[in-house]
DNA sequence: TGTACATCAGTGAACGCGCGTTCACTGATGTAC
DNA sequence: TGTACATCAGTGAACGCGCGTTCACTGATGTAC
């Protein structure tokens, strides 16, 4: 029988529909959000629909966390755009900031999908995004050590010291970690000194070393 | 009706085992497997019986999210014993790092425990454990602080740096979000000198500076 | 020392809920001739 | 251009499950006199 509230008995493009749904519970609840008879209350879908397009809820989830880490890697390319520095090194620093920040503000706007992006082990094998996070962070990284920003023998590993500080600030803040006791409101710039510091990333244009938390990138 | 399976018609210290039951679900599933009928089971008590020592289930897991902190500071506690540097300011860089040993260790052990612990916003107020991760971290940055090993200026927002690292690096580690590339595997000790020079610790006495991944605290 | 009685800490049954998934089915679409 | 037919993409009903919480209740305990 068709539906009501729907013209055509087939939906049209119901895989991407399910996706969009499920993207947007995980958004507002986070992954445990994602409740297969909602999506398919929402697209006025009936609730076995999904089941041609996927196997079973993980992989609709797997699907969501795809499409998060892609968000969260476009977010990251926007900050990115708004560096105009030409000079190669003081842009490698200029663009590796920006990166750290875009994961910030990402985490910052959208908690819920970020803790999704990254939810323990998905399926086996998964289509790697596009544009990836991973890539974004590693190229800023590659740059870095290129232009001499910073020292070479840094650059292994170099992922996981700010891919590390940057989501445990993240996720400390979201899960209001820092509300312990009286101390002053962590600063995101904060952060990102503090990993240049770590990276022993030679301090931008216009600003003392090292650097503290007074300052700012303009 | 006296249940089978007990003794006596009351349990003796039903708030204590109830606690001590949910933190054992939680150890091995994380705070989603801290679910009420399972807790009553495993005590032989009717599901009714805990509402007359917690109001609801958020009550039971903000208690189990207080021991599992407490746990965690113990073990943090534990790494510090094991420093036996007499020299104040080589102990204190010592301590410090233990420090952050025992919250990586606990994180590796505990990874269910360790996420019932920091569970966004549990009850408004919530009883302080003892002994508190945070206060074992602020007291080693204190002492960092005094013995010259770091820099006055490092002091405030130090907790913030020092935290976000180890606990980024140990959920980044738990999501299996280091096994995106071909990377090296990520070494724990790696982070530890990664947060000293961020904080611009001085080096241990015998290493090297700065404090490279090679090395490791004997 | 004994007893009446208030209070405490349990019981067991039920309520209402919503979930993921399966099943036999049917309406719509596209293709071969 | 028309038509038979295979395939695809939905339906609706049901299954089986387990959950948190409430309710009127009762057995056990402790206390005042």
């Amino acid at each position: 029988m068709r539906p009501k509230d729907r013209e055509t008995y087939h939906h049209g493009d119901l895989p991407r529909a399910l996706v969009g749904a499920a993207v947007e519970l995980a958004r507002s609840g986070g992954p445990d959000a994602v409740v297969l008879r909602e999506v398919a209350r929402r697209l006025h879908v009936s609730p076995a629909a999904m089941y041609r397009h996927f196997p079973d809820r993980d992989a609709l989830l797997g699907e969501v966390a795809r499409v998060a880490r892609g968000d969260l890697a476009r977010r990251m390319l926007d900050e990115v755009e708004r560096v105009h520095e030409t000079d190669p090194q003081a842009r490698s620093i200029l663009v590796f900031r920006a990166v750290g920040r875009g994961y910030l503000r990402f985490a910052q706007d959208e908690p819920n999908l970020l803790a999704t992006a990254f939810l323990p082990i998905r399926p086996p094998v998964e289509a790697v995004e596009d544009p990836s996070p991973w890539h974004v962070l590693a190229s800023a990284l590659d740059d870095l050590a290129a232009t001499g920003a910073m020292p070479q023998e840094r650059r292994v590993g170099a992922e996981t010291i700010a891919w590390s500080a940057v989501h445990g600030f993240a996720s400390l803040r979201a899960g209001h970690a820092f509300e312990v006791s009286g101390e002053p409101a962590p600063d995101p710039e904060g952060v990102l000194d503090a990993i240049s510091r770590s990276l022993e990333v030679v301090p931008p244009p216009g600003r003392r070393h090292p650097a503290g938390r007074s300052g700012r990138i303009p």
